[in-house]
Order: C-alpha cells, then structure tokens, then sequence
DNA sequence: TTGACATAGTGTAAAATTTACACTATAGTA
DNA sequence: TACTATAGTGTAAATTTTACACTATGTCAA
C-alpha cells in the first residue's frame, strides 16, 4: 500500500447496480483502509501488475461483494489531481450490472460491510464516488433508452412484466404496457419460450429471453 | 522518462480529427521517443504531477502539433497489460475537434513530423493506437447524430452548405439539403445572422451560428 | 361451483417525425 | 444578356410514436 507522493496511483472503482423491490440500487461498501475509513464508497482498489483494467473491476467486485458474474462496462477515467486529498490517485471508474438473484453478497462479507442503496437515497460518498455514481446512472438510463442492456438485471428467462418493471426502474418513468411489447416486438428483441411462470393467484406469464447471445443489444 | 518495470505509467494519447477536403482527417505525429522512434502514432504523453487528464492532453496536443483551442473529449482508457511491449503503460484516449482555420500546424512542427491523413488511409500506428482511432471515429460519427459536435469544425459563423458539408464527412454519407435544413431548424441549432459569406460566381449564402453558447447540444 | 381478485395479454386511431423529391433565386462572369 | 454555379425553399407519403381499455386465465375463498 505504497502512497509514494512522486507517482501516480491507479485504481478501478465500481458503480454495481441491481433491482430490488422495483427500485434501482447501488452496492456500496464501508471502507477498510485508513484513508476515510469506516466511510461509505463504491468497491474498487488499486490496479495490479499484469492485470487488465477490466480484471481489477472484476476483481474487486469478487473480493470486496462477492459478486462474481456481473455486467461490466467501463465508464470514465476520473483524474482530477485533487480527488483523493491523500495522494494522486486517478480512477478508472466502471459500473456493473447483476440481476436480484445472483446476490450471495452477505455470504462473503461482513454484515455491516456492503449495501444495497436505492439510487436516489445514498450517504455521503468518499472522495467523488457521488460524481462517479451520478455519471454512471446516466449513462446506464440513457443506454437502458437504445439498448437491451437493462436486461441484465434479468435472469436468463423473464416475463415481460418483469422486464417492463426493470426498465421503468432504470428509467424513472412509467412504461405503457402496449407499446413496450409492441417494441419488443417490432425489434426483435425477445423471443417466447413456450414455458409458463407462475406466481400467485392469477393468470401466468410467459417466459421470453432475449433473441440473441450479445450480452447487449443496439436498437433504433 | 522513467520505465521502471515496476509501476504502472500514465498517458494521454489524443485523436485530433478536422475536415479538410470534405475529408475527414486525423492528424498523426512521427514518434521522436526511442520506443518505436520514426513510427507514425497519436500525439500524446505522460501525465504529469498535478495535471490532470484533460490538461495533460490539451498540453500534448499544444506541444506536438501547435494546436491550442480544441473541443477535447475523454474518450476510453486503453489498459490492456500487453498494449505497450516496453512497459505497463495506461492510456487513457480523448478525441479533440479543430476548425480547418486553425491550422498552423506546420509552423510549430517539424516538416515531416505531423500530418493530416483521411481517416480511411491511415499507415500503421504504434502500439493500439489503431484501435483507439477506430473507437474515436465511431464516437464522433455516432454523436454527429443527435447533438450538435459536428460544429466545432466549423469557424463561429458558418452557411448551411458548410455545415451540411461537414456532417456529411463525418457521417460518411450523404445527406438531403431540405431535410438538414428543416431539422436545424425545428430544433432551432442555428440562427442567421443577416451578413451573407461570398464565394465565386453564385449566389452569396447566409451566414449562421449556432443559437446557444454551449459547444456541444443534445438533441433528440 | 362460482364469483372475486390479480395479473397477462392484446389492437387501433391520431399525432409526430422522417423521408423522398425538383424547381426558383441570385450572384458573377463571359 | 445569357450562362453557370451554388443558395434557398415546400409538400406529400411513409414510418414511427403515442395514447388509450377491455378480455383472458389462473388462484382462492365463500
């Protein structure tokens, strides 16, 4: 853990998203090392030797939320000299995206450690995780508007209710149910699965998933 | 210039486009530094103490290539651990756009040491810098879709033909003068000012400015 | 068994946007 | 004054987007 003033330092930090509750929510962890610690901030930390920006964001994901399968798309590189008032630090800032079933998450940390925080409701962040947090909904609700990427949030198999929900989540806004499926239609986005899911006492949904293997789609 | 194996260093390299010709052009330097000395790459360089990126890059454009006033853009961080075979080099990438006016270029460059080359005939670059290029190109032409940076080409007052002229090269396609016409219009990007710019044995045309100050507008 | 409840699933008309398309206007110059 | 070169202008068809409400099908409880 050199702080060497004469270098500069490069660390990963990680906006995760996920879906709860209808609401979109980012994964924030208490801090562990002295600088700020016992403060709230995106998982991240320094990059390694031999290793690609992308494999430190996975990395700490895994280590510091124990969140191994995600989505990950890198954001913007924060390099303000004096963004970390501790040394010169600059962040290659990537945000993530995992769906509300693969959430082990309290299985490898410590209970207090790590939370899911509704988007529009979080403490105050360290150094300017809120400004890298801020960057990184905008981009995932403008992209949610031209691409399948809000479907990771999913499992593999969804109804469209569930995908509807996911979307209104990201975007902020109500959907029309119509015009939804017509979209989806009309794109070709997903493709039913003859299977059924049932909950509760009403009439079940089918089971669509996307209609291609690329993890995220651009429409329109 | 260190290269001590055992950090990792900080670069900024940038993709300096203009329109010369109706082509679009990036500007290439020949390396002066030992690594793959006398090949053609992207300006660019360390990141200094106390800088930050978008200063480091400005200051590398300035230096190399003579270039003061760009619009400049945080592009993508280029990390990959094998990218530069002399070292662990980070680099992250920005786009910068300039007027073909501001062009006095070869008054502060050596000859032979920097020049415009079309975007579809480039020679082989150093390290990644193809492919940072590619990510460059494909950002800009995407954005000259739905906002108004295709403009930074153009000088401060512009007629439409110029304007036309110059999405069309970045866009690669030609484009219906009633139709770029009326979208200006029903988005109001542009005002008249009432002075008209002459140029050969026709019809003077009117000269234009965007309305708003901001470099760069969304829209759609 | 049947009715109440909860969510799934479906079509159409109006409005807005996008596209395709061709002639007149105005300057310089021979 | 007529030829040339570019500027400038409108409309109809096609497409896309939006707003909107009822029927279908399952569970459960009376």
């Amino acid at each position: 853990m050199k702080l060497n003033t004469h270098e500069i330092l490069l660390t990963t930090d990680v906006a995760l998203f996920t879906i709860r509750q209808d609401q979109l929510r980012v994964l924030l962890v208490r801090r562990v090392l002295e600088p700020c610690k016992g403060l709230w901030s995106l998982p991240g930390g320094f990059v390694q030797e031999g290793e690609s920006l992308a494999d430190c964001a996975h990395r700490e994901l895994l280590e510091e939320t124990g969140v191994d399968e995600a989505y990950l798309e890198q954001l913007y590189t924060f390099g303000d000299p004096n963004r970390d008032p501790h040394g010169r630090v600059v962040s290659v800032a990537y945000f993530a995206l995992v769906g509300s079933e693969s959430l082990v998450l309290e299985a490898n940390t410590d209970a207090d450690a790590a939370a899911w925080f509704p988007v529009d409701d979080v403490p105050d962040l360290v150094f300017d995780h809120a400004e890298i947090l801020r960057v990184a909904r905008e981009r995932l609700s403008a992209k949610a508007e031209y691409s399948t990427i809000a479907f990771q949030f999913l499992a593999e198999e969804f109804t469209l209710s569930q995908a509807q929900a996911v979307h209104e989540a990201v975007l902020g806004r109500a959907l029309d149910k119509r015009n939804f499926r017509a979209l989806l239609k009309s794109r070709g986005l997903v493709k039913g699965t003859g299977r059924k899911f049932e909950d509760g006492p009403h009439r079940p949904a089918e089971l669509f998933r996307l209609a291609t293997d690329e993890p995220v789609r651009i429409f329109k």
